[in-house]
DNA sequence: CTTGGTCAATACGCTACCGTATGGTCCATC
DNA sequence: GATGGACCATACGGTAGCGTATTGACCAAG
């Protein structure tokens, strides 16, 4: 077929990591797929883990701040902001993405260490937010995390059966993080 | 060396699942970790699939027991039980390993469902004990799944630094979420 | 002491990858 | 229209792992 960039390969590579993992991610069925021969492959990188690398750091790059934009988008109001979040947990990121690369840092420490700084830059904004949003010092802590958390674990139970949805669910908990005051949910005690 | 049963290879499976990945889970180097060859891995089972099976099967019937019982332990009132949920969390179940299951799920459809059915079975509890907790029927739903979340969560990221170390944190969260009446932590507006 | 059952070692062929080496194609430039 | 650089195909040797077939060690029962 066509001549391939370095690019092309970057974004095959991690459309494989979010499908199979990062144990998929090999050069000569990445090859296969593009219709090119790996001949292509190590004329662009010099390795199978120069691809890995790069796959990382393009990651890296792209995932902080397109999860801050977003929600920047959505007006100046932190709360609003918060909220907005729902919407960017099921469409602005891929959830599948995010999963293979966290899988792929337990077994490697330098993408476990930049899976943590990619965190902390998200949790800082979360906290951020809170903070505007007139949360005290070990709340915003505690909220942020459970927010942080919320958007994982959706992530993480695909078979996920209740009465509300997986989006109405996703929106009360935020719902109730960012605003618990006025409906705490108790009817007795 | 000596003599390997079915459950050793078994064993042996589940840990290198949990450290790597499944797609770590191989039959020669599991044999040489044994100290056997794979000479004894084929007289115990007819395929790797066979193992990949065995070994999913037998965590879906400890994994659920495990995590609902030690919870019964902690006495009869539903708010002690949920708050011992974060003790479970860091010690009574290999965080690593369910994380791997679910990425293992990902790729897997039946691995999804068994993975699936557990999450319901826990989640049921969860919804259990915070009805006996008092919460209504949507709150419930909501907080049952943050808690759930909460935990996974933690276990997602490793290099969380914050100013509250991960117990304390993951107590808060627990408190925040069992009982929030009383402790809204807004400080203004 | 022989026989049968249980479990393991060894050897084999096969597939999927990796990385290298070498040559080929296309295209711009002179 | 020759030349050089960018990009790709092909062929090769090497490793890791799968599954099978065969043989062997050990032990209990007869």
């Amino acid at each position: 077929m066509s001549r391939k960039s370095r690019r092309d390969w970057l974004r095959a590579g991690l459309r494989r990591l979010a499908r199979g993992g990062i144990d998929h991610v090999r050069v000569e069925p990445l090859a296969k797929e593009l219709d090119v021969t790996k001949g292509s492959f190590y004329w662009h990188f010099t390795d199978r883990t120069a691809l890995l690398d790069a796959m990382l750091q393009e990651w890296a790059e792209v995932a902080t701040e397109a999860v801050i934009g977003q929600a920047e988008e959505a007006g100046a109001e932190p709360e609003a902001r918060l909220r907005r979040l729902t919407t960017i947990a099921s469409e602005g990121f891929d959830a599948q993405l995010e999963l293979a690369l966290r899988d792929w840092g337990r077994r490697d420490e330098a993408v476990s260490r930049t899976l943590g700084e990619v965190d902390d830059r998200r949790m800082s904004y979360l906290r951020k937010l809170l903070r505007e949003s007139g949360f005290a010092a070990i709340d915003v802590e505690v909220r942020a995390f459970l927010l942080y958390s919320a958007v994982l674990g959706d992530a993480l139970r695909p078979h996920a059966r209740g009465r509300l949805g997986r989006k109405r669910l996703l929106d009360e908990a935020v719902a109730l993080l960012v605003a618990p005051t006025g409906r705490t949910g108790k009817r007795k005690t």
